[in-house]
DNA sequence: CCTATTTTTTAGCCACACCTAAAAATGACA
DNA sequence: TGTCATTTTTAGGTGTGGCTAAAAAATAGG
């Protein structure tokens, strides 16, 4: 019994689902993973079980799941991969920011792991992937000082730089290209009324005190 | 009821199985199917039923099975997705000739079009893989104009030049390799006699009628 | 604190894709 | 032509990973 498609989707929802709980030691409800895996309960309550049995997770009946140090270990080379590919398809092969989701969804299932670490050095080596996401080393450590918060949390009347995009679905992604903005773009009041308040908050941005401060930015 | 990994891996060895029996109206032994995917006769009966009701295969049952044309093209889109991951393992990220078949044998299921049509692209619509095979264009034709033969059929005492080597398990690419020998190279008597006899069949090379008709040419 | 709603798990079922063992068809050869 | 070995298919079973319906636990509200 090993690894298989679907068990690692599961892992990676739990890492993902864990991190936005707030951190390693938050435990996940079967009903947020069945949404996020598109999946009903049942299937997850069973897949839990099976991910406990491999040491990959740690499931309190009735009150949630987590994942163990090697689980999380697993989720982080699946998220490493995933980002990894995502650059591949955007810098080399010219897709847009809101293509790359679903291939990179596939690609991260490839099991090679001289190819993940060709594939890194061809890209020399990125930290960030097209959305501004952190791409974990070999080691599954995230290594990224940025300060970034939710633009749906950033002070009224306060400006922002757009860090990162946490949009599985592409909507948020397409809403900012539509406005012509990016990584790197500056957020003020009137981007703020522009953009759909329900995507404020997968879009993190790096904060200034006052409009005076912020730097000389470009659209992308 | 649609592709599915284990179905793909059925029409491409259908399709393998059948170019080599001699083309498109062969049929191919279901004791043949299992050997080449490395599973029992049972299973690929079982398979090969399924291919018919997906109207990719043609069953008689007790006699073989081969693809129709919808199958067929089909197999000739992973045969194109399987050769141009290839190329793009070799000429973008260094592997090795040797090293890249399990790899693409996974790449070849990813499911989008696009990737595929932006991959050609990227890689210079190349018109043979690392190993000499052709690639089928877009529309499953493959336009191949090299005049081959296997290096067993090679007269005694004529030259030839390796055109294409036929080895999915590396076992020959790999003894080629270790003999300073590639695409391209110069096959004369000497060179027949260093190389295992097992591999001669998976050899194919452009024959001459004498030495002296023989272009210049360069090891790997 | 006790009941009602929500959440989760268990029970039981189905499809896929493999397996072994047994039956059926084919084909080879005396 | 009849028998026997080989090939193929069918029958029945296993593991994975989904599903629905029902039971059980947790939570929320009066």
């Amino acid at each position: 019994m090993a690894k298989s498609t679907n068990r690692e989707d599961h892992l990676k929802a739990l890492y993902a689902l864990g991190e936005r709980k707030g951190g390693s030691d938050a435990w996940v409800a079967t009903n947020d993973l069945a949404a996020h895996l598109q999946v009903k309960a049942p299937s997850v309550s069973g897949m839990v079980q099976v991910l406990q049995e491999l040491g990959w997770a740690e499931h309190r009946p009735y009150h949630g799941a987590r994942l163990t140090p090697s689980g999380r270990s697993l989720a982080l080379s699946l998220v490493r991969k995933h980002r990894l590919w995502e650059t591949f398809l955007v810098q080399r092969l010219g897709f847009g920011w809101d293509e790359v989701h679903d291939i990179a969804e596939q690609l991260e299932h490839i099991d090679s792991v001289e190819l993940v670490q060709r594939l890194d050095a061809y890209l020399d080596h990125p930290e960030v992937d097209p959305h501004g996401e952190p791409i974990p080393n070999v080691h599954g450590d995230i290594l990224d000082k940025r300060v970034l918060m939710p633009l749906s949390e950033l002070p009224a009347g306060a400006w922002g730089q757009i860090g990162a995009v946490q949009d599985d679905q592409g909507q948020v992604l397409d809403q900012l290209q539509r406005n012509n903005l990016g990584l790197g773009s500056v957020i003020g009041p009137k981007e703020r009324t522009t953009l759909p308040a329900e995507g404020h908050q997968y879009i993190l941005v790096t904060p200034w005190e006052n409009a005076d401060a912020r730097p000389q930015t470009s659209a992308p």
